[in-house]
RNA sequence: CACCGUUGAUGUUCUAUCGCCUUCAAAGCUUGCUUUGGUGGAGGAAAGUCCGGGCAGCGCAGAGCAUCCUGCUUCCUAACGGGAAGGGGCAAAACCGGUAACGGUUUGGUCACAGAAAGUGCCGCAGAAAAUUACCGUCCGGCCUUGGCCGGAUAAGGGUGAAAACGUGAGGUAAGAGCUCACGGUGUGUUUCCGUAAGGUGCAUUCGGGUAAACCUCAGGAGUUGAAAAACCAAAUAAGUCAUGGUUUGUCUCCGGACAAAAAGAACGGCUCGUUCAAAUUCCCUUCAACAGGAAUACCAUGGCGGGUAGGUUGAUUGAGGUGUUGUGUGAACAACAUCCCAGAUAAAUGAUAGAGCUUCCGGUGAAUAACCGGAAUACAGAACCCGGCUUACAAUCAACGGUGAACA
RNA sequence: GGUCCUGUGGCCGAGUGGUUAGGCAGAGGUCUGCAAAACCUUGUACAGCGGUUCAAAUCCGCUCGGGACCU
């Protein structure tokens, strides 16, 4: 696998970057051990991914918290920009460890954040991660 | 002018930084990715999934029965439980006619609006009685104790109830009663005229409680599943195990099989008639032999358990398409011509952050509805195969109509 | 995305168009020295809106909750 080669880490998050495998996701759900931080959970596995990043993501926010799809919608983009922007840190230690990893990101909070809450925590969570990882 | 209601229309714009999806062009090479530049990127309801279609799989000789849905008429439409126009009913307001019952006209509103005179059921409590009626009452006759009893007639009045056996006025009578008459209402009709029809109108005749969103009758309609359908490519595979049922007969034969028929089983269909479909040998007992019966192995069908794979492409975005003009029609709508191509994601793009503007409201400066400053609000809501409707949600603005209030003339 | 089911006091649940059973829990009382048990009494309901009907928890339509299934 050619993939870990090329670290080339930008602000950009592609769709190799995301989490779109069913087999990975279904071992994932299963098997993954998970980080909390109050509103949100990090369900995290380590596996080989054919993808040229250290890591795949996936953002999910329950439709049972939340019953209007504009809102769930809102809660996810928000999610995934603060990823966007913070994953800069957090990609060289795993190049550094040559591992790659699948994460899921749920919002297990039931009000709608506003975004300096949202970056605020899941930079939390990437560090919390990268200690215990 | 202000507020409220109904219906219809519109339903925010720009800049900066960092990004996402589609597609086009160029360049690079590891030949399917990267880089650079451009194009396009949520709604009036995308929602609810309440109807109707297209599309696809399976099924389908035709008929009957059952079940479900729809229900004034004519039209629009691919179709509809949707829409348009018309008819009728209902309650209301105003005016007119009448002693009254009631009728007529206009206005806006509203109605799931076939049949109760095919049949069955139900109508609690109250009341005599809830559909061949009689408690009080009224009248007649008889008996006597003189205000009661018995026999009959009657259905005006009383009371009960949501609803009481056509209504008003007169005649009539022992008392009464559609018993009779006039007027009014309701239904019915081998009937007149008008209308495509629903129906209206005249004439004749009749007097019949309600309920079909109770069963039902009549008329019309419905095969079933649902894009997680379906097709193709790639990958993977079992040949395992358990249960149930079955492996019959005849003809031909190149001995591999082929054809035909019957029963049961399975599949399809809501059910019935119906349509389609698979697979054999050996041994034991009995017998002259076979059939039948039992056992074993193998095979066939169906189902359960277990195991494997879960990637991609098509479906899938040019369509009952949009916009404009003209014409036809009362209208829904249709036709002709011109012009445009306008999201296509798939663990699921269409964004995040910051700032400004538009609109509305509030406060201040101001003569001011101008201008400026400050503050607040900006809804409902997110494509998931695609269309036509319906329903529900909705800040603000505009238009039309209706209602209420105030001011002026 | 699609296909269905369901909603009755605080909880569980019956209900044929005609005054919404029953049990548990709660409150008050009897009994007791005090409690428990037992007995008696009592309050609180048809998810919401509209329609059909004299009358609706029930029949019909729309809306709002809750739940299940299909890869």
């Amino acid at each position: 696998m050619c993939a870990i080669a090329t670290p080339k880490f930008t602000q950009t998050f592609r769709k190799a970057e995301r989490l779109t495998s069913r087999k990975i996701f279904d071992l994932l759900v299963t098997k993954g051990r998970s980080v909390n931080e109050s509103p949100f959970r990090l369900i995290w596995l380590k596996t080989v991914i054919d993808s040229p990043f250290p890591a795949q993501v996936a953002f999910a926010v329950p439709k049972k918290n939340f019953k209007s799809a504009v809102k769930r919608n809102r809660i996810k983009r928000m999610m995934r920009e603060v990823y966007r922007k913070n994953k800069v840190a957090f990609y060289p230690l795993l190049v550094q460890k040559e591992q790659q990893l699948a994460l899921l990101l749920v919002y297990t909070g039931k009000t709608v954040p506003d975004y300096a809450e949202v970056e605020q925590k899941i930079t939390l969570i990437l560090q919390h991660l990268a200690e215990i990882f």
